[in-house]
DNA sequence: GATGAATGAGTGTTCATTCAT
DNA sequence: CATGAATGAACACTCATTCAT
């Protein structure tokens, strides 16, 4: 059940990855060296060359499984068969968990999109590049779906569509600057924090389930 | 006295702060070299360290302005003799504002934030994000107050505070994202789109105009 | 015994070494990579690396097979039963067309020479070098010989000697420098361009044959 | 009187150059670090690339001085008002000289030309190597134009003019190839040297002045 | 025999910083 | 004030070589 459905390349691949998402995620791209991913890894450069031909192509990795990540976590409410804003609530509850649950690769995502200003030197980035931002356009196109379709049922209130879209997902996005993984791995209450969230984000379409409890522990 | 608050320290200074802020937000901070923004200056690197010791400092100038111009921008709200809605209102519509105005200074700030561990390696940088995040804290606090009131009064509503808050928050600064200046430095329809995210940001309070007309241009 | 007199190693050495020519050719011997001659071949570089202990190894072998072919060049014309300007009209013949016919191993041959400084790191290295220069003596001396005896016998006109001798041998590698072969592998004037370059060479010698016509096509 | 045209960029430049023309000769372009030539300067790589903004663009400097020197060489013969004959002699014991004394600086012009192999990945690169293609022209040309006029003339006898062209200037290339200078510094025998070289090569194109003696000293 | 993984030393290049002028 | 020179520590990337399989 918990299978991926793409076969893991293989564990170094992933073990690598893996490493990479925290290091860019902690440092950005640019002040995230090399030498600082493997030293994570506990190994040298030559390894991580071995997988990656270059920096730029491991960043485009770990964007790309970001992206994947990101898309499996509103796929699911997306795909459901109920109204509007019950797919809306699904897609925004899985996306905001996501959020805090996956953090190094999701801020990754976010910190690679304002990347563009890192010019894009050759012809094989720009088309990275392409690719990258065609998909996130696919992946807002899922959420402009679904509110077309509430405004047009009147269950929304929509102004300038592109903006709220933005403003949308922005706030469900939120997470990312402000939530920090517990040390201790323990379970946290993500769950109750996106719930916060997208009701909030929810009430900005003038979607109100009347519900003004908030179940957050207030932590260790 | 007709000398401004702060003493605009020197023209040289000035436009030094400028060019940084430009560069670091086109480039991030680790990808923006002295050298680039002596170039943008039209002059050496002499000219930046001679009024900035390091890089770090400059960044941290660059940061400090930007908050500056973030208080500049809400406060006028803020001091406003009003209700709550129309003081939140007043401070939104100014954050939103700036935001676009002053994108550059506003993006370096995000980044900023992001960076708690591009290595305080010294003393006095310690200090120096110490004081920042006690900044930033401040400027939080002056929202988080006026939202207290409107909850007390009953004309808000708000679960979390903190996660509501954040989520306020980040929603107004959304245009960082996806906002770009007109290259022909006109005067663009800044307003409409201020106006149209916190109609959004407010309506995740609970509170509605009822408005829902959108004035946004499409642009040329 | 119907045994060549060098048994030919194996297919996969002659295939290694053939390769290795053209990259050394191609690109000298320190902008050359194991990696670019084991792609050269299809394979990876633990074939090379079977058959060869070190990259120096394999330049060596490649320089020794380079000298060989130089000697089986000029050998046929150093036997013959002849006097000495037709013995050294043969050898000068012989040694032109090697040098455009077995053009990358040869042009391997002259960069070799130019290269005692390349570390002579390990006694092994320097027996190498040592050998290479002792058998680069003796194609020199088997010229010399036959010079010599043109001289004594008041046929030649030969300053001094070794001068000579080195002008003499450098005109005819001088194709090395300018020749390419075609690319479609056709049969090429080599011939004619060989005889032209052998005039000439011989002329210093005071040697005329009062021909001074050339056959060179110009090509398609 | 030994003012060089130019003014001399700085010592500073002027000193690397030297230095890198030694070890480019030495160990070639792609054996030769830019540690290594700042080793040699007895300074570290910041001040090379100081002056120099690539390895390339330092070869490339060497290569046009290298130019230089050659075309100073042979244009007092060029320019005198004589036959072609005495023209001629005078290019060509100006070039052999020049071969001899100026040894590290002419290496590096003809690694130059094998190295069209070195692939010229930018722009930038394809044009300096046009432009120092068509310096080599220049220079070729000046020798072209003297034998076609002896040829003209009767005086010289020549087969097929490229061929021949390239060969002449083989020959009087060679000293690179076996020349080594002096390590005391001392005046040497060059004279001599190049005046066996030229007669030996003028002979190749039927011109004898019948002076069959050699000057040159046995050396310590 | 041959491959893929891994390493460590090097190589071109950048850049923050210092300093003499 | 400002420049140009210089340095040293990174950094991205390459490559000869070794080794387990």
């Amino acid at each position: 059940m918990s299978a991926p459905a793409q076969k893991p390349k293989s564990d170094r691949y992933e073990e690598i990855l893996e490493a990479a998402a925290e290091c860019f995620q902690k440092q950005g791209f640019s002040a995230t060296s090399i030498d600082t991913v493997a030293r994570h890894l506990g190994s040298t450069k030559g390894r991580v060359y071995h997988y990656f031909p270059s920096k730029m192509d491991l960043f485009n990795a770990v964007r790309d499984r970001a992206m994947e990540i990101a898309f499996d976590g509103i796929r699911p409410g997306y795909d459901t068969d109920a109204d509007p804003i019950e797919r809306l609530r699904l897609m925004s509850m899985g996306h905001a968990r996501v959020m805090m649950l996956r953090h190094s690769y999701m801020q990754v995502l976010l910190d690679g999109l304002q990347m563009q200003r890192y010019g894009a030197t050759t012809e094989f980035q720009r088309q990275a590049m392409a690719r990258h931002l065609a998909e996130r356009n696919a992946f807002e196109t899922m959420f402009r779906e679904v509110l077309t379709l509430g405004a047009d049922q009147g269950v929304m209130t929509i102004g300038h569509m592109s903006i709220t879209l933005q403003s949308y997902l922005i706030t469900l996005n939120g997470p990312v600057f402000w939530y920090r993984p517990r040390s201790d791995g323990s379970a946290d209450n993500v769950d109750a924090i996106a719930h916060d969230i997208v009701r909030y984000a929810m009430r900005g379409l003038g979607i109100d389930d009347n519900d003004n409890t908030s179940t957050i522990s207030t932590g260790a």
